[in-house]
RNA sequence: GUCCCCAUCGUCUAGUGGCCUAGGACACCUCCCUUUCACGGAGGAUACAGGAGUUCGAAUCUCCUUGGGGACGCCA
């Protein structure tokens, strides 16, 4: 814990992609966990790899945070990416020296050791390791070398690593996890791991304990994945008399078949979900309940109420299966639930993105298309196909319809639609419109029921089922309803 | 191979020794509403991985087995 005692949590998220769900996750629990305590909630870049690292995946990450609306007090500026924050640079490349620092320290106590293998040796030891079965960690003859010895290796222009010495620790290490309770590891669980690479980088275990400690992180909530670099961690801490944060370790998100979700099975990255049209709320709000239920259990709830009520003693440890049904399911909720001047405004993007010829500039149109709409769409991008029934461009007589047309009385029902159409004295309907009309082809033909309404339905939407008709001719003009009634009699 | 983690309906979960003949949500099925679809409403089917133990009593505690996942990198 840090001086002040002040709440710190972190989100350290590598550089090397779009935003995954399970992060997303990670980095909202441990939103939530900031908020709820009245933390600070820090945003730290692991870009050590930098083979993988990218500038353009950091804006793709910083990006997808700021749509999801976690907003961080300290870290990269969402715009800038420059540092905001008084515990910066919150990049790691750019902290070098302080690992540096903290890495001879280790060495000058002798609890660190320049490691002169090569590729070829550590290969060897791990072949025979292998056809021995046993899978033995890694022995360094360089492991007791004086340091000055080694410093002379160096100036003789030879490369090495920064190991740390594990072997001689020889005890247990535990510690309590927030999610999972007691946790116990025997040090002999890990070898000699790396500090610093040949070329001065540090590695993820050894830069990840310097920042947290040099950040004053309190809790670490992060993937399960690293719960056994944990171990790593605290011998770290241990080493440098640090005290250490309290680590709790998320249950990992799976993929239908109960794998690790990865980006061939469908969409994986917040981005996607933007893109097809979900809202950050609401995948949000199903996210969280992936290894975390509300003391109420309480479905749909709101962030305020998350922050409210989120508590770790609620995180769930074992894995969760990412289930888009139920998603699509909560994105109509959060859909449904929202003033129609919002909804609208949410779905034309998507509809001019689509190229719809539709009369955007009709506010009355629109919001009056909207309100019919509305209980029939998942997701934003669902719109595009409501919405196409609209643009008499997009009009077409599906392959569904044929059996409808075959019917004896279809045509006789068509040919008084259109009749009844060019009589109406106005260009657009109301609602009593239509069933009027629709009254009267019943009436004057003597024709009900599916024979009635399936003919005309095709000639409104090229289909004998979909949207009600009543709903739908309102939002239409009499002249595109004549075109479309002839050219389905024409057919 | 070694070590670590996990295990309740198909899925997300509630459950911290008696309130559980296991509750909720999504999905599924039936019915109602509706001259189609959807929305909405009412019902229904479906789970404590297996085995030992502890206890008057176990989904809940212990152990074993099985299954799943992770780690064993100059990835994070």
């Amino acid at each position: 814990m840090n001086q002040k005692n002040k709440i710190r949590v972190r989100f350290a998220p590598s550089p090397t992609g779009y935003l995954h769900v399970g992060g997303a996750r990670t980095a909202f629990y441990n939103y939530l966990f900031a908020k709820n305590q009245g933390g600070d909630f820090i945003l730290r870049i692991e870009d050590t790899d930098q083979a993988r690292s990218t500038e353009e995946s950091l804006k793709m990450v910083v990006h997808d945070l700021k749509w999801l609306g976690l907003n961080w007090d300290e870290g990269p500026d969402a715009i800038t990416l420059k540092d905001v924050g008084a515990f910066g640079p919150y990049k790691q490349s750019q902290r070098l020296d302080l690992y540096q620092a903290v890495a001879q320290e280790l060495l000058n106590q002798g609890l660190a050791y320049y490691c002169f293998l090569t590729d070829e040796e550590i290969e060897a030891q791990k072949k025979a390791s292998e056809a021995a079965g046993t899978m033995a960690h890694l022995v360094s003859p360089y492991e007791n070398w004086p340091l000055e010895k080694s410093k002379a290796e160096l100036r003789n222009g030879k490369t090495a690593v920064v190991r740390f010495k594990t072997r001689e620790l020889k005890k247990d290490y535990t510690f309590t996890d927030l999610v999972r309770g007691q946790v116990t590891f025997p040090s002999d669980m890990v070898g000699d791991f790396v500090l610093l690479r040949s070329d001065g980088m540090p590695v993820y275990n050894f830069c990840c304990a310097v920042d947290d400690h040099l950040m004053q992180i309190s809790h670490v909530l992060r993937a399960e994945e690293h719960l056994s670099n944990t171990l790593r961690q605290l011998m770290i801490f241990e080493a440098m008399k640090w005290s250490t944060p309290q680590f709790g370790h998320l249950s990992v998100v799976l993929d239908e078949d109960k794998q690790k979700m990865s980006k061939r099975k469908g969409a994986t990255s917040c981005f996607q979900f933007m893109e097809e049209g979900y809202l950050p709320e609401a995948l949000l709000n199903f996210i969280a309940l992936l290894g975390w239920s509300h003391p109420e259990e309480k479905e749909i709830i709101t962030i305020d109420e998350m922050i409210k009520t989120f508590s770790t003693s609620r995180l769930n440890a074992s894995g969760a299966v990412f289930d888009g049904v139920k998603l699509k399911w909560m994105n109509a909720q959060y859909l449904r639930a929202l003033p129609d001047d919002q909804l609208w405004a949410l779905v034309k993007p998507f509809l001019l993105k689509a190229n719809l010829n539709l009369p955007f500039g009709n506010q009355q149109w629109a919001y009056q298309s909207i309100r019919t709409f509305k209980t029939h769409m998942e997701t934003l991008s669902d719109a595009v196909g409501l919405y196409g029934l609209l643009d008499d461009s997009q009009f077409q007589i599906q392959s569904e319809s044929s059996e409808v047309l075959s019917w004896e009385p279809t045509k006789p029902v068509l040919m008084k639609w259109k009749e009844l159409l060019q009589a109406h004295d106005s260009e657009t309907f109301l609602e009593s419109d239509f069933l009027r009309i629709e009254n009267d082809v019943k009436t004057s033909l003597n024709v009900k029921g599916k024979n009635l309404f399936q003919p005309i339905r095709v000639a409104v939407i090229g289909k004998p089922q979909g949207t009600e008709l009543k709903i739908l001719v309102p939002l239409m003009s009499r002249s595109s309803l004549i075109d479309r009634v002839e050219k389905v009699l024409a057919k």
